[in-house]
DNA sequence: GGAAACGGGAAGATATACGATTTCGGATAC
DNA sequence: GTATCCGAAATCGTATATCTTCCCGTTTCC
């Protein structure tokens, strides 16, 4: 009999970062092994082995004979990886743009007014999740897949820190999609690639900007 | 009688990673749980755990009931190691930039006299560590520790991939060290971060086309 | 002769067991 | 009243045991 199921190390692994993601386990969390264990009827070393794997991408801290939580984001944390995801992101989005087809680029500007549509009636959430899936299409098609890697472990990672900027800085979403269709309007002109990555990178600047210029006052 | 002594997940961590970088373990080398729990004395759950952070690591590649190898990679993933590092390096090191000392400065460029000293003598090996050795001092210091995490990984990825690409294009080593002086240049007369960025990025992203264009012969 | 079925050994996946370490509440000393 | 010392409970770390899966050589059947 094939195993038709995924292993329970991943099945763990999985639920775990599902978990983070939906802040069901909130930042500093503690990840009991024996209560996720328990939870997922498996025995303790899969679950042992899925923080591991949690652990070596950032989401949860480990110490020793202590246990694991999930990972405490302070001011700065997010600061860096936000500013470390408009790096990547923004490469990639260049390395992609030759790639977008029509289509693509049609559905990341129905996407783009349905943010705009979501201004009137704010809703920080919808509008974040919205805001991803905007920036997924345009660089899903990056051609280098560890840098792609490296994009999607920095959105986990954001969207396990906090729930949204937006929901900060309401008056950000407002210019946020006005740089988005600038950005579009760069890719369909067959733009230079340096000047597409560097628009994708301060447009996630920018917002990371006003997030922090709204808390020092 | 407190623990003055790592886990021995951590202690089968490091020795792996260790053996690889080594090359004792060189790619696609096979990973048997039970010989290397054998070797390093333990039983074969911590060895289980140290290889599922390599995995999420990306340097051993992991198949369901058949094992872990040390990850292959053929050319392609060379090149978009190379990529990647090129961009997050140049990044790093532009943030470093202005907060390098004189004596940090001097330390680079003593190096880079070793590089050059290197030329005629040439040792593709030697050049390669020392190479590092010199862009380790310029981003170092950089100020985003999460992307400084990435640098060193990248640099952990690409030595357990290829011994030394100047093995294979020893002429790019010449040129390699008359760049090095130009970003020693910029640096100091405190040039455009964007402008540091992107020498340090071109420098690398050379290298790596330089490769490509000799395996294309 | 080749394809398919079989079977044994090697290695992986998971469970259970147990000793070690930390944590924390309460008792005791000052 | 506060500080310090115990000890139990919780939890972690690792070893051992068992079951499953895969690999590969051999046999069998067309």
């Amino acid at each position: 009999m094939p195993a038709l199921t995924e292993s329970k190390s991943q099945r763990a692994y999985e639920w775990i970062r599902d978990q983070i993601s939906a802040r069901e386990f909130g930042p500093g969390y503690r990840l009991v092994l024996g209560s996720i264990a328990r939870d997922l009827d498996m025995s303790v070393v899969p679950v042992r082995e899925a923080i591991r794997r949690l652990e070596a991408e950032g989401l949860v801290t480990f110490e020793r004979n202590v246990g694991a939580r999930v990972t405490l984001v302070d001011e700065n944390e997010y600061v860096f990886a936000m500013q470390t995801l408009g790096v990547i992101e923004g490469i990639a989005t260049a390395l992609a743009a030759p790639h977008l087809t029509e289509s693509d680029l049609d559905r990341a500007d129905k996407v783009n007014r349905r943010l705009r549509g979501l201004l009137d009636d704010f809703d920080a959430h919808r509008f974040t999740r919205l805001n991803q899936q905007f920036h997924a299409v345009l660089f899903e098609r990056c051609t280098n897949p560890h840098l792609l890697d490296l994009v999607h472990r920095g959105w986990t990672r954001l969207s396990g820190l906090r729930d949204s900027t937006f929901a900060f800085v309401p008056g950000r979403a407002h210019d946020s999609v006005r740089e988005h269709r600038e950005i579009l309007e760069l890719i369909r002109d067959g733009a230079d690639p340096l000047e597409i990555e560097l628009a994708a990178r301060q447009h996630r600047w920018r917002t990371m900007n006003t997030y922090l210029a709204s808390r020092q006052r």
